[in-house]
DNA sequence: TTCCTCACGC
DNA sequence: GACGTACGTGAGGAAA
């Protein structure tokens, strides 16, 4: 077996890592991002070469030999960024993990180390590849050498053999430094021949072979101007030949046969992960059997009786069930952990009396990981729970809803200094889980419960730093309850109208299919957008708008630019319209309603989203139809679970621009909102100026799409988008936006400079959201850590506000004599059920308790409404 | 399984 | 001037 050599070029891979990743830094504040690229390319090399010898070359001092040809050589480059600099040693201290060794030589460049070595390895007939970010290495190229050059991003790479090299540039390995000698090399600061640039050069290489071929043949190149100006640059041409010449023969005392591939130190190699917070590079290197010796074995109590040394007055609890989706879910077993010790109880001893009156008890504090779930799990059997008082997980989201995740396993090795094994790795996934043998689940519960306990005044503590103790105690934590109580009552479906949509539904699309295949002349999947691109693109020639990464596409977008030109387009439309009201929510809703209850029970995620919107899943009941009629009467089938009772939705207009008007103070969009004007007339009125009267239909849907575009943070090209309209002229609305709103566009500047100085946003009530972004110099990245820095407070701040309602309308029922039921949340939206003889007085009490929750600068408005079915109630 | 494209809501 | 551009969930197809 021949012998395979890996060189990479350690500067320019460390670059390209760090201008490529955003500037990720660890818990530390230490950057890492450079070193995270790096390490990833060395895990990737290792795997796919299979190298049996490796070096990593390094640039030595400031000065090299190539410094006496020419003093200005590098002479332009930007000093290296501190930011990187600092992480240079500690991809030494990587290699020295990794057993990879490298090299650095006094006076010589990390290409003449790698040149020289690729020139050895190549005697001995050794394959060799060279890892860099240097088009400048292609020189080096020949039979047994290969060029790997990074692309986008680091891990992906152009590999360059003597064909690639001829197929690409149609230059030899030798032609590269001609090539340098005339174009020269802005980064390196290597002259060239002025204006003489790629195209230039590679032509006068194809006539001429090499620089020297060029100027003896200087009467034969073309153009009177370009003849001068290589003749003045003769010199120069020849230097910067030499300046680009990578050494073959620099005094390296490194025998190839010294640098073999050796087993990394695992152990080393796991700790310095550890220490840069590289949990998913820890996985990868499976450092998890590693971590599990580490796990001993914690002392779990089973105990015989419940007695108030097991169920304390403050106590961490672990309910336990494997199911995703809690409803009805078998719970497997629970944990108390507490200052007598871990404590595992077996499901059965849920039922006993001692355990469910300490539940019940809302004096008898507990500490959960994702309350809700504890909440409604056990209230399925008919056990109630109260007084849970803090949720870690919870905490978790409030502290960093960016975290890469708010698993009890994360959380404990982020913030504890227990371990706690992932489900996953307990229980199995997919089809392979199971429930283990009782010795490792109370085990795995018994450490959950006594990491709750360490968490608990932990996080604590972090949240009252960030003064959000406030948000999790008394927003938070209620809100749980009450969507735990929602999310378990459930809403009422009327099936057979779901099942009467779904057959008239089914015919239409039937005879839609038919006709579809009609028009394309072929029975083809309408459904694929591979064999609908291909019919359309391919077989009926029209011609492709846009293209994805697998094919065309062929979204609405699209569609609709191509409707008039073939009359398979509406059909299309339409059949992709009613094919999705079919399958989700006609089928979907169908699916979901619950054998035992007869009704649907979504989950809301409280913990998820970046801006403090709850999210709705299995089914999310966030996105049923509203906007177009066919789809809106899916509403009909969300009924009341009494006969005699409506459904009422509350909704708050316009919060998230009211919101906007409060903390920016803007003058003139308070006065709007205290006028109670329509706002996107208003808004019409301002970027068009023209009085109320002139605002027309199409006047008033671009102001209601800029409005949409402040309100959610979209980017000019965004609103282009939504208005097909120029990118220029979308950017020309937005400033006409900000003239007209000047203290909107302060606000905007502040939140910015406010991001970058503290590294996060909050909302009104302290909600936080970091962008470590705001400091990319990729300019999407930091664009969009801008824009999310302007929106988030806004969306945010209207997240809160909604949920604070909820807790102050859910008080307000309990007070009231009413019999209503609030059911879901739709983000800006309540909606309830109630007897009809109630309704009205339900209205009155909800949208005075929604306006008044908080007190903002222009007032909180509120539209209700009520009827049979959901539909009805607009 | 996992990824991609598409489509629904706010 | 490049880059790929509010947040979510879910369905279906295609590739692994």
């Amino acid at each position: 077996m021949t012998n395979k050599l890996v060189l990479i070029d350690g500067n320019s891979i460390a670059y390209r890592a760090f201008f490529a990743l955003p500037l990720l830094n660890n818990d530390k504040g230490v950057y890492t991002n450079a070193v995270y690229g790096f390490t990833t390319m060395l895990l990737k090399v290792l795997e796919e070469e299979k190298p049996t010898h490796m070096l990593v070359a390094f640039d030595a001092g400031k000065t090299t030999f190539r410094h006496e040809t020419f003093k200005d050589y590098k002479g332009t480059r930007q000093k290296t960024p501190p930011e990187l600099a600092e992480q240079l040693p500690v991809m030494r201290d990587l290699l020295n993990a990794f057993r990879i060794p490298f090299e650095e030589v006094e006076n010589y460049e990390a290409d003449d180390i790698i040149g020289t070595l690729s020139v050895k390895a190549a005697k001995e007939g050794w394959e060799t590849k060279i890892y860099t970010g240097d088009k400048d290495l292609l020189q080096l190229v020949d039979e047994h050498v290969q060029v790997a050059l990074t692309r986008k991003g680091i891990t992906n790479v152009d590999t360059y053999d003597l064909k690639a090299l001829d197929e690409k540039y149609g230059l030899t390995p030798d032609q590269i430094i001609d090539m340098k000698g005339l174009m020269g090399d802005s980064s390196d600061n290597i002259p060239g021949v002025p204006g003489v640039g790629e195209k230039t050069a590679l032509k006068l290489l194809a006539a001429h072979k090499t620089v020297e071929g060029v100027y003896e043949n200087l009467d034969q190149v073309s153009g009177k101007k370009m003849k001068e100006k290589l003749e003045a640059n003769e010199e120069q041409a020849l230097m910067s030949k030499k300046l680009a010449t990578i050494l073959t023969e620099a005094p390296i005392e490194t025998n190839i046969e010294d640098l073999p591939v050796q087993e990394a130190d695992q152990g080393a190699l796991a700790s310095l992960f550890k220490e840069l917070g590289f949990q998913s590079l820890l996985d990868r290197i499976g450092a998890e059997a590693e971590t599990k010796e580490d796990l001993k074995d914690l002392e779990v109590i089973i105990p015989e009786k419940l007695t108030d040394e097991v169920l304390t007055e403050e106590c961490a609890l672990v309910v336990e069930s494997l199911e995703d989706n809690y409803h009805h879910a078998a719970i497997i077993g629970a944990a108390a952990a507490n200052e007598n010790g871990v404590y595992f109880l077996k499901p059965d001893m849920l039922q006993d009396p001692a355990f469910q009156e300490w539940a019940a008890d809302p004096d008898k504090k507990k500490w959960v990981f994702n309350a809700k779930r504890a909440v409604v799990s056990l209230g399925w059997e008919e056990i109630k729970l109260d007084g849970a008082a803090f949720d870690v997980q919870m905490a978790s989201y409030l502290l960093d809803p960016g975290a890469s995740s708010h698993d009890m396993a994360d959380i404990a090795e982020r913030k504890s200094g227990l371990q706690v094994q992932h489900d996953e790795a307990v229980y199995g996934k997919g089809k392979k889980q199971q429930v283990p043998d009782e010795d490792v689940l109370s085990q795995h519960l018994g450490r959950k419960a006594a990491a709750l306990l360490e968490l608990k005044p932990a996080l604590e503590q972090e949240l009252d730093d960030n003064e959000q103790l406030e948000l999790l105690i008394d927003l938070e934590m209620p809100l749980s309850v009450i969507l735990g109580r929602m999310e378990q009552h459930g809403v009422a479906i009327d099936k057979e109208e779901l099942e009467a949509l779904g057959k008239s539904l089914t015919e239409r699309l039937e005879a839609i299919e038919a006709k579809i295949h009609d028009l394309a002349g072929t029975a083809f999947n309408i459904n694929s957008p591979k064999q609908l691109g291909e019919i359309l693109f391919e077989k009926l020639q029209l011609p492709p708008v846009k293209k994805t990464k697998t094919g065309y596409s062929t979204s609405a977008d699209v569609l609709e630019k191509l409707e008039d030109s073939h009359e398979i387009i509406p059909e299309i439309l339409l059949y992709r319209q009613l094919g999705k009201l079919n399958s989700t929510y006609i089928e979907g809703l169908l699916k979901a309603v619950n054998d035992k209850t007869g009704r649907i029970h979504t989950i809301f995620n409280q913990a998820l989203t970046q801006t403090g919107r709850l999210s709705s899943t299995e089914p999310n009941l966030q996105n049923i139809p509203i906007r177009l009629e066919e789809g809106r009467k899916i509403r009909h089938a969300f009924v009341p679970t009494r006969e005699d009772s409506v459904i009422l939705a509350a909704d708050y207009s316009q919060i998230e621009l009211r919101v906007l008007a409060h903390i920016s103070q803007d003058e003139n969009l308070l006065k709007a909102f205290q006028e109670d004007m329509d706002i996107h007339t208003k808004t019409a009125m301002d970027v068009f100026s023209v009085a109320a009267e002139e605002v027309d239909g199409g006047m008033r849907r671009t102001a209601k799409a800029v409005n949409f575009g402040i309100v959610y943070g979209i980017s000019d090209y965004g609103l282009s988008q939504s208005l097909g309209v120029t990118r220029k002229e979308a950017q020309s609305f937005i400033d006409k936006y900000f003239e007209s709103y000047p203290g909107v566009k302060d606000y905007m500047d502040t939140i910015v400079d406010q991001a970058r100085e503290n590294g996060y946003v909050t909302t009104m009530m302290n909600r936080r959201r970091y962008l470590p972004e705001i400091t990319s110099r990729n300019f999407n990245q930091r664009s969009f850590a801008e824009r999310t820095a302007m929106n988030t407070p806004i969306q945010g701040s209207a997240a809160d506000i909604i949920k604070k309602a909820m807790v102050d309308v859910d008080a307000a029922l309990e007070e009231s004599l009413l019999e209503a039921v609030m059911l879901l949340q739709v983000h800006d939206e309540l909606i309830f059920e109630v007897s009809a003889s109630q309704a009205d007085e339900l209205s009155e009490l909800v949208s005075r308790v929604m306006e008044s929750c908080v007190e903002l600068d222009v007032p909180l408005k509120v539209d209700a409404d009520y009827g049979k079915t959901w539909y009805d109630a607009k």
